[in-house]
RNA sequence: GUGGGUGUAGCUCAGCUGGUUAGAGUACCAGAUUGUGGCUCUGGGGGUCGUGGGUUCAAAUCCCAUCACCCACCCCA
């Protein structure tokens, strides 16, 4: 073999891609009931884009973007994230100008330079959701029921979804405070890694695994207890506008979103099931974003959904329907000329919408039987020296085992009834 | 970037105290059944034993390096 897919790629084969169709499919019917409509975007963006979106001080801007010199010299980015990208074209597009808010959703692959694991890729996939130009607390709400309504219509009923306040410019700084207050003494027993957050992202220790850490961590003063008024009263509201829409929360004083741009609300659903990295969603508030895009100050809330994760969430848990993969209609020749008229035949049944195959191998009746078989059809058609003769086909139902002559004008009438009454 | 585990047939794996021609199951192809799938039986094709180097009369087996995959840390979807 030449070379191999590079690392922390997949290739999604037949058998597999109609798992991600499907998830595709309930997605679209939820965004589209939610009144969201679709953008697409491009799959690389300017370095700086994600630099001033995402943040500086993030790992993603740090260490984890694809990013190279265009044959321009032009300094791209493979995203690494849909969120600023959106944000980016609600902008260059004047979409402000519009009615507002402007509800948005995408799908499609994403790019960040991590050591593979479980659930966790360099090209991975996710959909996204963007609500631009409403501060409105019950759009908060209405985001993260959008999200819990998907999962549920996936039949995942069991996630949990934390939500927290991480607040705003304005309490940030007394948070920060309070945080360093409450560990400076004991800032010799924080794992090495804290003891770099306590200066640089003292929020970040709140979210720490290392089991001191997190003892410490549990007393600590948080986000929620530092809110400036206007974030204290956003963030009950929209606490009550869930409990109006009877989502069940968790409320997550820990929960700390990695990107810079969030403020107020962030939240993120997990499934603890499925490895380590056991998110299979999040989003917040970026009431900041546009403005940091160079835009007018316009607030903003999303969410991000992994697809990776979503299905190993679901082949967890046997939600994974059984789709039908085979052809309608596998139609089986014995001798040259059958072969011939078959051939002709399979481009009636195809233009006919009967979905239907016939073999080019040469091989023996018996063997298209079973290859029939194998590629699971719901008919065979038999056609030999035989039934040519009487101008008919042997039409066999191979689930029933059952077989019965068919004249050969009717045979694509008499297979759309059988189909009709079985599979619409 | 750090740590642990694993690399033998398309797939799942055995073989690994070094020693004939590297095996099984499954999948694939064919035959038993000269026009009929799922069951059974028989046969066949298919392997640079991840790669490179070393030790040895002899390496899938021991040593070193390297690569890939898996899992975890970090972080996140």
């Amino acid at each position: 073999m030449l070379t191999t897919r590079p690392r922390g790629t997949a290739d999604i084969l037949p058998g597999q891609v109609e798992k991600w169709q499907y998830v595709e499919s309930v997605a679209a019917r939820v965004f589209r009931d939610y009144g969201y409509r679709e953008i697409r975007l491009p799959i690389f963006e300017h370095t700086e884009l994600f630099i001033r979106g995402v943040g500086e001080d993030t790992d993603i801007v740090e260490k984890e973007m694809y990013t190279f010199k265009d044959r321009g010299g032009r300094s791209i980015t493979l995203r690494p994230e849909g969120t600023a990208a959106a944000a980016r074209a609600y902008l260059e597009n004047k979409l402000y100008a519009g009615p507002q808010p402007v509800k948005l959703y995408y799908s499609g692959p994403m790019f960040r330079y991590d050591r593979p694991q479980a659930g966790r890729y360099r090209q991975f996939h996710q959909f996204g959701v963007e609500v631009f130009g409403s501060h409105h607390p019950a759009v908060d709400a209405e985001v993260m029921a959008l999200v819990m309504d998907f999962y549920g219509r996936l039949g995942l009923n069991d996630l949990e979804l934390h939500v927290n306040s991480v607040g705003c410019p304005n309490c940030r700084p007394g948070v920060r405070r309070a945080l360093q207050e409450y560990f400076r003494p004991s800032l010799e027993e924080l794992c090495p890694n804290c003891k770099n957050r306590y200066e640089r992202n003292p929020l970040r220790i709140l979210d720490c695994k290392s089991e001191r850490c997190a003892e410490l961590a549990k007393t600590a003063p948080t986000t929620v207890d530092c809110l400036c008024p206007d974030c204290e009263q956003h963030f009950l509201q929209v606490q009550q506008y869930l409990r109006d829409l009877g989502v069940p929360f968790v409320l997550n004083k820990s929960l700390v979103r990695g990107l810079d741009y969030y403020t107020h609300t962030a939240f993120e659903i997990m499934a603890p099931d499925i490895g380590a990295q056991s998110s299979v969603g999040g989003g917040g508030r970026y009431n900041g974003l546009v403005e940091a895009c160079g835009g007018p100050s316009i607030p903003g809330i999303g969410a991000a959904l992994g697809i990776e994760r979503i299905i190993l969430a679901m082949e967890n848990r046997g939600l994974i329907p059984a789709i039908k993969a085979g052809p309608d209609v596998f139609l089986a020749t014995a001798g040259d000329e059958p072969a011939r008229e078959g051939f002709k035949l399979l481009a009636e049944l195809r233009a006919a919408g009967v979905a239907s195959d016939m073999d080019y191998q040469g091989r023996s009746l018996k063997a298209q039987m079973k290859y029939a078989a194998k590629v699971e059809a719901l008919y065979t058609i038999i056609l030999g020296e035989e039934e040519m003769g009487r101008g008919c086909v042997s039409l066999r139902d191979m689930a029933a085992g059952s077989q019965r002559e068919v004249a050969r004008q009717d045979v694509i009438k008499v297979l759309k009834e059988l189909l009709n009454g079985c599979c619409d």
